[in-house]
DNA sequence: CTACATTACTTGACACAGTCCATTTTATTA
DNA sequence: TAATAAAATGGACTGTGTCAAGTAATGTAG
């Protein structure tokens, strides 16, 4: 079933090369934007147009062939790992984004404490803070920028 | 504290009629969105412009007066009640949304399994599903629709 | 109470992500 | 192979938010 074509046959979706290119750039770059997806699209067939890669990454997230995740202050990303329960752990600084395993187990917080007659679907995760990289950036020049004197 | 004057001297923020008249827009329309609360402060100042709601908002929410809220698909939405963990409940279809307390206990997911090196900061718990008045809307007239013969 | 320096607010232009719509092209069905 | 339904294209457009320069207000010191 990795294979994209079968993959829309067995949904019933039908296939075309923007679909599997677009299955395919989703599966080679993790968490990457709609535009992203629309560069590794073109240099794989050629051109797409904006509005296409909206429109197929509307048809597989609703069919639950990718995911899309939307952090705050970031663009609508995507990824091909869907099924588990799986969060995100994002940094503040530069927006890099890499997947956790729930802490406390199998969908720990679906069920809310009162849900207000809300039906619930799914839980949405997202840790914040900073990435090691942006860490290192943040603690070693600013310890003589803080202390000047 | 609950004096809005006092709260912002408190943090050495200087007392303006915006900054009062956005503390109270926020407090009055907890989840309301930036346009909202222009709204409401014109109603109550005459007028505002939109940078200066921006602008506010983002001092009071570096400060931790009011929190800053961006679920999918839809603009920053803002209220007072900050310091506890709550998280929020959003409906996928009217994009209501209500306060729900965690389910698990204090911060129960702050803690991934596995960091990646990340200095964890916060765990933002959003759970999707739909509201009662969705709902009903949903399954009532579907009824009908989807078995009409 | 007045004047000053700093900060906040206003205004208008702009950037970005995403959507709408009419037309053309493609995929599937008969 | 032709017909039909669906998808892709191209261009204009919307909404949310930001940038930058000038104006007005705040807090402070004399």
């Amino acid at each position: 079933m990795s294979d994209p074509s079968a993959l829309l046959k067995s949904r019933n979706i039908p296939v075309t090369a923007q679909r599997l290119a677009v299955i395919k750039a989703v599966s080679n770059r993790p968490h990457c934007t709609a535009d992203d997806i629309a560069e590794e699209v073109r240099s794989e067939i050629g051109t797409i147009s904006r509005q296409a890669v909206y429109n197929v990454l509307g048809v597989l997230s609703e069919n639950g062939i990718i995911r899309r995740i939307q952090p705050a202050g970031s663009p609508a990303r995507y990824e091909d790992r869907v099924g588990d329960n799986h969060h995100h752990l994002v940094c503040r600084k530069c927006a890099s984004m890499v997947d956790v395993d729930c802490a406390v187990g199998y969908t720990p917080c679906l069920n809310a404490s009162h849900d207000s007659g809300y039906r619930i679907d799914e839980a949405e995760v997202i840790y914040w803070g900073l990435c090691p990289t942006c860490l290192e950036k943040a603690t070693q020049p600013n310890k003589a920028i803080l202390q000047p004197s």
